[in-house]
DNA sequence: ACCTGAACACCGTTCAAGT
DNA sequence: ACCTGAACACCGTTCAAGT
């Protein structure tokens, strides 16, 4: 036995934090495996699929037992920031199959279909323009914004609003 | 004269709306204008900077007229519905320039910011997994699902519940 | 079962040169 | 000012063939 499945999405893993969405093809994938890029497709389908099964590997991480959500958003964000371009590959993975979340199935049962559908996309969308405006600073491509503390407390308020309107309903 | 910036602009709406964002390459755009690839780069600095022409086009039709923030929301929808994946156009370029967009800029006057701001990645999140939904199904991969009628009320819905959340604040 | 090697049909971008 | 032609360094994916 050679390479398995799980060494080919954990390899994908290392090149997304490492490069960034932009350069995690399927060659360089594979070049960190030391192995022909057509060695990948004895594993995946296709690069889609190994997308999607980074998103599982990502989002796997989310602590469920809470009966917080406002502490499982938190979470989750915690779960995208803490890969380069997360909230990216998550989000895109996520729009083809959304409902079949872990993540969105417990927060259905705290808050409501409406409620955790809203908070989710809420949750993917900030979390995807925060690791944008981080890069952008890093690259010196954006000088201005607000800095990660802010970032933090406007996350935060976003959540608090919409569960104060899911309250409120 | 042949070309202009915004024939340009025009044929990559077009391959956008036929092709869809996948197939919306320089190289095609070229082609609708018949014309070489290196030309387009006599209009336009790269393609990111063609993607980010084409989300103004596409959000420039939204009425900002209106008093009622809802609305205003419901159209935005509209003109990120109205043309093949124009929410992912929109929401990729608008995560690089949050705060620049006329539409962010008045829901902040009705609302305040925080409240634009959770209502603004909704709205972009919600129409981007719509948009996501209506192509699977049409391809045949996704059988289930809402109808266009349901994700319609979903909307309505979400926006309903940060609104609520908005004014409990 | 897992991989190589070679090929196919594409990309974005640059740059000298033409009109 | 606007465009061509040619090139460069890439892509994802397929498929026969090897072990």
């Amino acid at each position: 036995m050679r390479n398995s499945r799980s060494d080919v999405v954990a390899a994908a893993l290392r090149v997304l934090d490492a490069q960034g969405l932009e350069f995690c093809s399927m060659r360089r994938v594979a070049a960190e495996l030391d192995v022909q890029p057509s060695a990948l497709y004895h594993h995946v389908a296709d690069k889609q699929t190994l997308l999607a099964l980074m998103a599982d590997e990502i989002v796997g991480t989310v602590d469920l037992g809470s009966e917080n959500p406002a502490g499982i958003c938190a979470d989750l964000r915690r779960a995208l920031l803490g890969i380069r371009d997360g909230a990216d590959v998550v989000a895109t993975a996520s729009a083809f199959r959304l409902g079949a979340s872990a993540v969105e199935a417990r927060l259905g049962e705290l808050l409501g279909e409406d409620g955790a559908r809203t908070l989710l996309l809420y949750v993917f969308g900030h979390a995807q323009s925060t690791q944008t405006q981080l890069q952008a600073r890093e690259l010196g491509v954006l000088a201005d914004g607000p800095s990660p503390v802010e970032l933090d407390a406007s996350f935060a308020r976003g959540v608090g609003i919409i569960l104060d309107g899911v309250r409120a309903d």
